[in-house]
DNA sequence: TCAAATACGTA
DNA sequence: CGTACGTATTTGAG
């Protein structure tokens, strides 16, 4: 046992003993439900809390490898060379052990250039120069030499890695006939195979001890191996290099820069909730035991309510605002909405509830407090907000939202409601209603508040830095845009709409009678069951790609039918399908117009995995366009009543910017810098010809391989889209690579950092974990790597658009102008008479300084008294 | 009545 | 074998 008054330090070797781990342990038990082998992972994780246990050290570090790529492997190119491929098994295992460390509240260290044992030593030396004990973990025996008065080796043993033999001075002597800074002139002389250090041939350990009792150390014996005789003293003086080289590759570095504080490596209590996510995740319930029995927390379930809830007040409408004016930090508020309206308003402090049912009274006593900045946190305050602001008593001071809070930390997980959070991040259980009841018998509207408060906080005390800052500093402001926004609507003419689709239900009809009568009887042309009937039996048409219930009758299929063989009947669905599409979209948004004549979308804020917003009810955001008939529709989207026009901006190419900004690439940064049309510029360089002599086929080929890109594009896709050889598409890729190489790294070394990290990042810090990178299915794998690859880049530009969207939102305060839309690089604004240069002016500069890029942000502007006509 | 499958609109 | 979304329709099971 180690000296109870002085700190111990523990030095663990990650990647060795991990390693070890995965082959003590039979790797076929080990696999979670994902498919990830975990064998690794838990004999670590085994023998690491054994360690804690028996050990009982003050702080602790793991240190891993970063990569082959060490000064060893440059000074000695065939460093570890000749080492079996590491099982791919293994590979995945490494990322997620690094999250449960992290999780585990252990520090994690890596240094690149150098390998762990550099990093053993470094902390070894310096804990042992402050004072601590060190132990140092590893399956390494270079680090036999780190061993002294104050530092004790733990080095597993054969029969496996729970087994850990103490290597003190004296324990080293006993085992290997030499003090503990002798060792690696042993090794040296004897060689390392698994580092492809070959030593001198017929020299073993003994032989290499008994040189060095006799010569007293390595240096000598090299100057002494003419007096050795016989084959090894000839052996020794042929590979007297190979001795020395040995000898400099297998000293470990205590002296290199290790960006931590000896203090930051206290060990403290794991972050539970992240614990009890990645272990259920791996699978490991004993272990999640082990990890909570012995760092602390719980390990059985939650208890119910172990937090007594503070009993509700009923004040009158005038105590509340007093009591709500005497609040220090931010008061938990829940409005109970129905039909847009309030029915109930509930606050919270920490220890105390109030609630009140909604009336003029409590709307007129509590006005003030809503509008002024005391602040506020709800769980999803957008229809709150709007709400209020219905109910003539607007809110500002939003100082917290759990929905979004909780979605910022986790966007990809499904569940976003407040009792998640309330298990999640209290290990708490949000009382539920019973459904058996006639009358909702759920929390109230003031122990809502309260459990939303407490969840506020806690997701946020949970949340790295910059992932606050995305949640405060883009976020919340964003919100509040939003509310308005839906508040405010988009008129939309019925009359056009009505006269659209009863021109395109004509059409509809007209091109099935057609169809019909070509293939000789009447089918459902919305059935592509039925479709498949006639196109593949009836006609006998070439089969199309499958699908999971036959063939695909897609219009990209039934568009290459349509050139294969002719027939007409291709040409009519195809245009069916328009008319009926179209037809539907603009019946659906006829149907959304409100009385006030205006559409209401609901933005929804936490729909995306990426940080995009989403829209609903209507889907504002996926209005046709591309088609001339498709502008029909935006133009029945008309500049409202005592307004004078509509503006429209839209950022250019803010993807491809985005994408110069991370990659740094210096050809696509002149490009931007340039000024003139981006795939003519790209088109010229890929090519090799001058801008001018760029034809159109030149460019749509760039601009689909350049868009291509930020979505993880294939060769076979990008020949698929283009409708080119598979062949061409890849000389295509290489020709645009040579010249934009930076892209290509950028766009490798991204995924490899969040194979790494276990999780993408914007430029803003907004991150989105990718626990499949490291899955060994492959489907899987791969679809990960597409999406990690296009994460950083949407999210970025989803960032920096909220980040313009809030800022004008802002500006216009003012101003009569309003923000309607938002449609992911563009925004309409309705704007008021006699206001537009001001308004232009907020936009553009909001929009164009949202972000400082390497590359400008362009920033195109239209005004018209319709969207289409404002789209020009 | 509901969920799955298919298709298709946008950035 | 290209990311991120939402909506409408058909179909077949319950």
């Amino acid at each position: 046992m180690t000296d109870p008054t002085k700190p111990t330090l523990l030095i663990v070797d990650g990647h060795s003993l991990a390693f070890r781990a995965f082959f003590a342990l039979p790797v076929d038990s080990f696999v979670n439900a994902e498919g990830q082998h975990t064998n690794g992972i838990h004999g670590f994780l085994s023998m690491f809390l054994g360690l804690l246990r028996d050990q009982a050290p003050t702080h602790v570090a793991v240190a891993f490898d970063v990569s082959d790529n060490t000064f060893r492997k440059q000074e000695y190119p065939e460093y570890k060379e000749g080492r079996n491929e590491t099982p791919s098994e293994f590979k995945g295992q490494i990322p997620l052990l690094k999250q449960a460390l992290e999780a585990m509240n252990v520090t994690v260290l890596e240094k690149d250039g150098f390998e762990a044992d550099d990093i053993l030593a470094t902390l070894a030396k310096r804990g042992s120069e402050a004072g601590y004990d060190v132990l140092v973990c590893s399956g390494d025996r270079d680090a036999i030499q780190l061993v002294n008065d104050r530092v004790t080796l733990l080095y597993p043993s054969v029969q496996g890695v729970s087994k850990l033999k103490r290597y003190d001075p004296e324990a080293v002597v006993e085992r290997y006939g030499v003090p503990p800074h002798q060792y690696p002139d042993i090794a040296a002389l004897v060689g390392e195979k698994a580092d492809n250090l070959p030593g001198v041939p017929k020299v073993g350990e003994k032989t290499a001890v008994k040189w060095l009792t006799q010569f007293g150390s390595l240096d000598e014996i090299l100057a002494g191996a003419e007096s050795i005789k016989g084959v090894v003293g000839q052996n020794l003086r042929d590979h007297i290099d190979d001795v020395r080289r040995n000898r400099k590759l297998n000293r470990l570095l205590d002296d290199i820069e290790v960006p931590v504080e000896l203090d930051a490596l206290e060990l403290g209590a794991p972050d539970e909730a992240a614990v009890r996510d990645l272990f259920s995740q791996l699978e490991f319930r004993t272990l999640l035991k082990r990890v909570l029995d012995q760092m602390g927390g719980s390990a059985d379930e939650p208890a119910a309510n172990a937090v007594a809830v503070p009993a509700p007040q009923a004040l009158s409408a005038a105590e509340i605002a007093a009591w709500l004016g005497s609040a220090e930090d931010a008061v938990g508020v829940t409005v109970t909405v129905q039909g847009g309206l309030p029915t109930e308003v509930g606050f919270a402090r920490a220890d105390a509830i109030v609630e009140a049912a909604w009336s003029d009274e409590v709307a007129e006593a509590l006005g003030a407090w809503f509008a002024s900045d005391a602040p506020k946190a709800f769980c999803d305050a957008k229809p709150q907000l709007k709400a209020l602001a219905r109910a003539g008593v607007p809110a500002a001071g939003l100082a917290n939202d759990a929905l979004i809070s909780g979605w910022v930390a986790r966007p990809s997980f499904p569940d976003k409601s407040l009792a998640h959070l309330v298990d999640r991040y209290l290990g708490e259980k949000l009382p539920e209603g019973d459904p058996n009841q006639l009358l909702a018998t759920g929390p109230s509207a003031g122990e809502l508040a309260w459990y939303t408060l407490r969840a506020a906080d806690a997701v946020v005390a949970a949340l790295p830095e910059k992932e606050r800052s995305v949640l405060f500093d883009i976020e919340l402001p964003t919100l509040v845009a939003l509310a308005d926004m839906e508040l405010a609507g988009v008129t939309v003419s019925h009359e056009k709409l009505a006269a659209l689709s009863a021109s395109l239900g004509e059409r509809a009809a007209e091109i099935a009678v057609a169809a019909y009568a070509e293939i000789g009887h009447e089918v459902n042309l919305g059935s592509p069951k039925q479709l498949q009937q006639v196109l593949f039996e009836e006609l006998e048409l070439p089969k199309t790609r499958k699908t999971k219930t036959g063939y695909t009758t897609d219009a990209a299929a039934l568009g290459d039918l349509q050139q294969k063989t002719g027939h007409p009947f291709l040409g009519q669905l195809l245009a069916h399908r328009e008319a009926t599409k179209l037809k539907q979209i603009v019946d659906g948004l006829d149907l959304a117009i409100a009385p006030d004549a205006r559409v209401h979308t609901t933005y929804l804020q936490t729909g995306s995995q990426t940080g995009r917003l989403s829209s609903t009810d209507p889907n504002l955001q996926n209005i046709p366009v591309r088609t001339e008939e498709s502008r029909h529709i935006r133009a029945a989207f008309e500049v409202g009543e005592g307004y004078e026009t509509l503006l429209t901006a839209d950022y250019s190419q803010i993807e491809m910017r985005i994408m110069a900004h991370l990659s740094g690439d210096p050809g696509l940064i002149e490009a931007f810098n340039a000024g003139e049309d981006l795939h003519r510029y790209v088109g010229a360089q890929v090519f090799g010809v001058d801008a001018a002599d760029v034809t159109s086929e030149m460019r749509s080929k760039v601009k689909a391989m350049s868009y291509g890109l930020v979505y993880g594009l294939s060769a076979f896709g990008l020949a698929k889209q283009l409708g080119i050889e598979q062949k061409e598409a890849k000389q295509l890729m290489l020709g645009y690579f040579e010249r934009f190489g930076a892209v290509r790294d950028y766009l490798r070394a991204s995924v490899e950092k969040a194979r790494e990290d276990g999780y993408t990042e914007t430029i803003f810090g907004r991150r989105r974990p990718f626990p499949d990178l490291t899955s060994p299915n492959r489907v899987l794998r791969e679809n990960a790597e597409r999406a990690a690859l296009n994460a950083p880049i949407q999210g970025s530009a989803a960032d920096i658009m909220k980040i313009a969207l809030f800022g004008i939102h802002q500006d216009l305060h003012e101003l009569d102008s309003r923000l309607l839309l938002q449609i992911h690089d563009e925004v309409v604004v309705e704007v008021a008479p006699g206001e537009w240069d001001r308004v232009e002016k907020i936009v553009r500069d909001r929009m164009a300084e949202a972000a400082e890029l390497t590359v400008p942000l362009s920033v195109q502007v239209g005004r018209g008294s319709d969207w289409n006509e404002a789209a020009h």
